[in-house]
DNA sequence: CGCATTACTATCCTTTAGGTACTCACTATA
DNA sequence: TATAGTGAGTACCTAAAGGATAGTAATGCG
């Protein structure tokens, strides 16, 4: 199994063949946003940050944005003024309601495992330190 | 759907059920440590920094720290010289296996189409410029 | 004595995220 | 005519996270 002295040295991306859809799909936000855009169908951007309320705009923009180019999110551009821009999910994004599924039916089980040993840990640190 | 003027204003976690579980699983370098340690067994500090030979010591420590607070790594320290700290995923951690296979498999079918869609931004990016 | 080994820290620097204020083009109102 | 308001962002600055490089401790080996 260890190779012993051969180095097996690749990059993220070889070394874990999830990595390239992590950054796709779990970068920061971007969660939340295609949440909502698939929940509560085309929104308005406006609506987006009330929904999401913490993200600030310039963050919610620049995640849309990558959003658009991944072709996980559409953007339709009204001429009007006040402006209107609407956000909806595409296809491709649609095409993960599965797998986020399959991550809410897993923190459904395991959350509170996780929490427990949190709790476990910090205690048995407070009171047995670390003997490295 | 939309439901006018009342602003259903709420926090990401809130507003995503999957918010917590992407912050313990997707973090930063946690995938790839998992995927290392799930595909080739306990391994010792200096293995898993060869192994995925992009990440710096210091991170690949606080993210071990991480995972080991939150139950999916076990870190086992012996006391000799020099030191040897063999790390290894717990069952908690064993238990994304089917969740990551499932991540694997969309990136099969959908990672060329994000590609494409890339592409196609860029392209017309160059070309039309945005109109806003 | 000096070098190698392991599992880290320490320090510095760069990138990313977050906070607040402002713009643009026009319309409705005073 | 002057003013205020609107939506979708930008601009600018600070804070936090991540990355690069070097160093530390304790000991065996040549």
């Amino acid at each position: 199994m260890t190779s012993g002295t051969s180095r097996a040295a690749v990059d993220p991306e070889q070394a874990c063949p999830i990595a390239p859809v992590v950054d796709i799909v779990f970068s920061r936000w971007t969660t939340p946003i295609l949440w909502a855009l698939n929940e509560f169908g085309r929104q308005r951007f406006v609506e987006l940050s009330r929904r999401i309320a913490t993200i600030t705009p310039k963050v919610l923009t620049q995640r849309l944005r990558q959003l658009e180019r991944d072709g996980l999110v559409v953007r339709t551009y009204h001429a009007e003024v006040p402006p209107r821009v609407e956000y909806e999910i595409s296809e491709l994004g649609r095409s993960l309601a599965p797998l986020f599924a399959h991550l809410a039916e897993w923190a459904s089980v395991n959350l509170e495992k996780v929490e427990r040993a949190r709790q476990d840990h910090d205690a048995t640190e407070r009171v047995g330190a670390r003997r490295n």
